[in-house]
DNA sequence: TGAAAAGTTGTAAAATTACTACATTTGATG
DNA sequence: CATCAAATGTAGTAATTTTACAACTTTTCA
């Protein structure tokens, strides 16, 4: 819908003159809004019908009719667009787009987000005995956070990086227990395997997966964030934050579900850390 | 400054026939945005001239102009506001906010981010024999990411949860060894001890803190980002997601300065873990 | 009340802007 | 290197907007 990130994605469907149209737009989207065909045409180094034909190939009327989505791309609060890092951007560069790119993710996880579902697993979260994290590689340290949050609420967590430890915990996990695997992918072989048994011994999980990937389909509940993810750095980046905000989501929901008293209790814990602390506040 | 407002708000100065386009407009203005100058004026039974005379009132250099501005206030969605989770807001209420909320606070991360120190960080890291991350609480789980991503660049990196041994790590430490501590509020006294320490050994000591901190202080170089965290919920929540983004500025900054070539030792990484997965692409 | 002045509105022409048809160039393929 | 398809630009056309000015309405004050 967001024209800007239509116009980054569609990046290979354009011809050579119509990316420099789109570079030059991208470059300042402001200037184009008030910009003639003329005068965009003249920016780009290209002849005025080929920025029309640019603004039909977005699946706008023309250029007017182009101009007045990117105004509104612009005025969404979301000027956020996905744009990769390139290889010779300059700090000033790639920190602004990861910042950004970042932020569009998390633009796209925000409205995918499945309120149900997340209701659902926090149900369940708060109704179980015993709640296990684990992950493996990137997911790993999302786990780990997911511990530190759960660990405040004076429940039974359990948190390992190692596939054995996990495979035993799992084995001794019963009914009333939930289990949640974090996976990007979901496809990650020994995390499926762990699904399987913690099932076979009726405990309830829990996936912070893709939907549709094997893990997924081991799961009792789960919990998918449609995040495109940067491929191109090799590294995960923007899905392991929306999985992150997750664990915050499910931990708020958590934490009223469990009301007034037991935020106290969250305070207490807080206090307790400040004989470890030069001062207050909370880290 | 929302053009509809303006209207609503100008009613009064308006003549008799552009109030009539007022009315027109602000009965439907997705329609107005579509339609000509002509066909507007039809609309409201008034010339065209009119029509224009009435943008020129609202301070718009013209027709076209008008649409613009009319087409980014209906666009204007909710730009992200810090809105504080409360006691009885339901899942649909709270997931949102918390999105929103950590995309306020990255949205000020973002303006707040000094491109030159993050430059300076970058140099630091590459140019290092050894890295360490080191955090503790909240912060360990950041470390730990960073220990995953820069694990996938071949340096020799470390990383520790225990305070014995992030010291016993730090006093091996020596010159072009880079130490990175990562504490939001900068105040844990064995994190600062331990810049002590890894600085009394000619350590290069990196903090992810806030400025004007015990452990700032202490370090070479501080990277800190002004995150308004929400501390309602006793839990830090915002200020981890923007340290994580820098984690990955500086590693993208680093394989951008180690060039091609490493990158493509970074997709040999990536495919190496295919044999633990049921198909391809990245977790 | 009525005449001048100020303000409002519309008509028609000018200017700007965007679009279309067609010609030329570029690039790929056998 | 000949041929075809795709891409791009030129020039003319159409559309839209803006301006200039004339007609009309309302207000003001003798």
């Amino acid at each position: 819908m967001n024209i800007l990130e239509k116009i980054t994605q569609h990046n290979a469907v354009f011809s050579k003159s119509e990316r420099k149209v789109a570079e030059v737009i991208l470059a300042n989207p402001q200037t184009a809004i008030h910009s003639s065909i003329a005068t965009l045409a003249k920016m780009s180094g290209v002849s005025e019908p080929t920025v029309n034909r640019f603004c039909r190939r977005l699946d706008t009327k023309g250029y007017p009719d182009f101009k007045l989505h990117l105004a509104q791309s612009l005025a969404n609060g979301t000027p956020y667009v996905n744009r990769h890092v390139e290889e010779n951007d300059g700090p000033e560069e790639y920190t602004h787009k990861i910042f950004e790119s970042t932020m569009a993710s998390l633009e796209v996880a925000r409205q995918s987000a499945d309120i149900a579902t997340i209701n659902r697993a926090v149900d369940l979260l708060t109704q179980a005995q015993k709640i296990s994290f684990f992950g493996l590689g990137a997911s790993a340290s999302v786990a780990h956070d997911a511990l530190n949050k759960f660990f405040r609420f004076n429940v039974p967590v359990i948190y390992f990086e190692d596939i054995i430890m996990q495979r035993m915990s799992c084995m001794n996990s019963g009914e009333g227990d939930v289990v949640v695997l974090i996976s990007h992918t979901g496809r990650t072989k020994s995390l499926v395997e762990i699904a399987q048994i913690a099932r076979g011994n009726d405990a309830t999980v829990m996936g912070i997966t893709s939907k549709d990937s094997p893990l997924a389909q081991e799961c009792n509940l789960v919990l998918s964030l449609e995040v495109p993810e940067d491929t191109d750095m090799y590294m995960p980046m923007a899905s392991r934050i929306a999985q992150l905000i997750l664990i915050d989501i499910l931990a708020t929901g958590f934490t009223l579900r469990r009301g007034n008293k037991f935020r106290e209790n969250l305070k207490r814990v807080k206090d307790t850390l400040r004989g470890s602390r030069f001062d207050k506040r909370g880290d």
